[in-house]
RNA sequence: GUCCAUAUAGCUCAGUUGGAUAGAGUGUUUCCCUCCGAAGGAAAAGGUCAUGAGUUCGAAUCUCAUUAUGGACACCA
């Protein structure tokens, strides 16, 4: 509709001897529906160039516009352009609908253009907690939205299993393993002091006795079994990846190395107190970084460069990492260092997202793995409920930071905005059941008129134009919103009209339109990884 | 000090290519179960869109300054 009404302003310029293309002109819907179905501010827009009242713009467009699907046109405030358009679409809707089922809403704008995003890549030193949690669902959502929306998704996780906290958790793991022998601790300082690092030590000992163990495996085995964890904890989170990269094997392809020797043959590098330096500066940042410590080991930037020109490498059309608001200040050193290897910086997104903070009343819980105490996605979705957890993090723009208040989302479980929307679900479900008759093939609508219905249709038909702009604006949240107004209006027509009444048309079209609104719903809430349930 | 993000109703938040009277939930105050699930519906009240200037037909939205909050500023990751 949009396009049509596009169309139509463009053509009606066209005569007036002004040029737009159509997909310039702004479409929208107005909040008030007495301002029409579709408004437009083309006139208002065009005054600047062509120095003419817009109310009389708007004049001349809407005498040069005639189409059978618009019932009038009316010019508006300053010089907006009011569309009534005729209902007929919205109740063709439905069928369309049925028939798409859980593709209905799918679009192409994404041109299967290959696109991967890397997101969680939590260390495998601990178990995934809030931050984390958050991150997954950021990630997995989008995933889902630009796969939706036409894009060739690649998901893809970066495994930290080497460099030095690889190797202070096999400190870390001997240290508790000494303890568990009866021995002394070793556990350093600064090691990670997690309970899930016993539980590893105790398995060790079991599996190789009391009298010490190959350093070699202590690492792998520990590597193993947290590894093991985190992809168990998101698969429970309903939370996928298509790639799991090691950073381990980009070293043993040599692609460290390589990337090193580059950057030193290109002259981005220099030596300073003993360490090797990037001039990640001539890009940008601000101050170079140190690649090579003076003790010769490498920084975490080095091997990470030599991933992101792997991932490069691999054709991507975009690529997009999430990160933490902590690691905001790794952007401009890692996108120099793109620079430098010949590649487009810009073709690397990078979506930063705000902290959260996890409280149980008016007492913070500190997230840090170290203390062992941190609250884990397991413990969250055990308390909170898994659709409720999912619902609540991309209910959230991914800019604001959240308070997550364990007491307040389990104690006032009942209006969590998650079950408003599972009601209508279940509501619709409920009915579904109710309906006895067999249904009818529908051809024409006729008995749905009221505004409430309407308002509710007009919502449903919006919907791909809403994936589209979350993926666009890579904002899982924008489909929250929605869903959640579309319950709304689906819980005002049902307090408004009875659906199953002696009447088999009435009856018909009403069981086919709320069928119709099951699918929206489903396939809005699977974007977010909801599923709702069919009985409360 | 520098960089990033945020500041909207008592509280939690939407408001995304600048548009018409700034919206939800929650809390407060009222109605509505003879009826497909009241975990619902209808309504009232609640606003200096942090502050100040600028840009223009028009600003919560864009620009600049100021203030406040969170985060980052390692030869950690």
């Amino acid at each position: 509709m949009k396009e049509l009404l596009q169309k139509l302003i463009s053509e009606a310029l066209k005569k007036q001897e002004i040029i737009k293309d159509s997909k310039e002109i702004i479409i929208e819907i107005p909040k008030e529906s007495s301002n029409g179905d579709y408004s437009s501010n083309i006139a208002m827009q065009l005054t600047k160039e062509y120095h003419k009242n817009p109310r009389e713009i708007a004049e001349s467009i809407k005498q040069n516009i005639s189409s059978s699907q618009i019932e009038k046109i009316e010019i508006a405030g300053p010089g907006f352009l009011n569309f009534f358009v005729k209902k007929d679409y919205l109740l063709e809707n439905i069928n369309i609908i049925l028939k798409e089922k859980e593709n209905y809403g799918r679009s192409n704008i994404g041109e299967n253009k290959k696109i991967n995003i890397e997101f969680v890549s939590a260390n495998p030193t601990g178990i995934l907690h809030l931050g984390h949690a958050r991150g997954a669902s950021y990630g997995d959502s989008l995933s889902r939205i630009l796969s939706f929306a036409g894009y060739d998704v690649t998901r893809e996780y970066y495994i930290n299993d080497a460099g030095n906290q690889i190797h202070n958790l096999e400190l870390s793991i001997l240290g508790r393993y000494e303890e568990v022998c009866g021995r002394p601790s070793t556990l350093p300082e600064d090691g990670y002091h997690g309970k899930e690092i016993i539980e590893i030590a105790e398995k060790l000992k079991k599996e190789y006795g009391e009298n010490g163990i190959d350093n070699e495996v202590v690492k792998q085995k520990g590597l193993d079994y947290l590894l093991g964890n985190i992809k168990n904890d998101l698969d429970n989170f309903r939370v996928s990846f298509d790639v799991w990269s090691s950073e381990k094997s980009i070293y043993e392809r040599g692609l460290v190395e390589q990337v090193k020797n580059d950057l030193i043959k290109n002259g981005y590098t220099y030596e300073s107190d003993g360490a090797l330096w990037i001039k990640t500066t001539l890009f940008g940042d601000e101050k170079d970084r140190v690649i090579v410590k003076a003790d010769g080991t490498n920084t975490y930037l080095l091997p990470d460069i030599a991933y992101h020109k792997d991932k490069y490498s691999r054709g991507y059309d975009k690529l997009i990492d999430v990160f933490g608001a902590d690691h905001h200040g790794y952007m401009a050193r890692l996108k120099g260092a793109i620079a430098m290897f010949g590649e487009d910086p810009e073709k690397l997104d990078i979506e930063i997202l705000q902290m959260v903070r996890l409280v149980r009343g008016k007492e913070e819980i500190k997230m840090s793995k170290r203390t062992g105490n941190a609250v884990t996605i397991n413990e969250l979705v055990e308390e909170v409920g898994l659709n409720a957890t999912r619902y609540f993090f991309a209910a959230r723009s991914i800019d604001t930071q959240m308070d997550f208040d364990l007491e307040l989302a389990t104690k006032q479980s009942n209006d969590n905005p998650v079950y408003y929307v599972e009601y209508a679900h279940a509501r619709i479900c409920s009915i579904l059941c109710d309906y006895k008759a067999e249904k009818e093939e529908i051809e024409k609508y006729e008995t749905i008129t009221s505004s409430y219905a309407m308002e509710l249709l007009a919502s449903m038909y919006e919907f791909g134009n809403i994936v589209e702009m979350a993926a666009k604006k890579r904002a899982p949240h924008m489909i929250v919103n929605y869903v959640y107004e579309l319950a709304t209006l689906f819980h005002s027509f049902y307090a408004h009209e009875k659906i199953l009444s002696e009447d088999i048309q009435y009856t018909n079209e009403r069981i086919h339109m709320i069928e119709a609104t099951l699918i929206v719903i489903r396939n809005a809430l699977a974007l977010i990884g909801v599923e709702a349930r069919n009985k409360m």
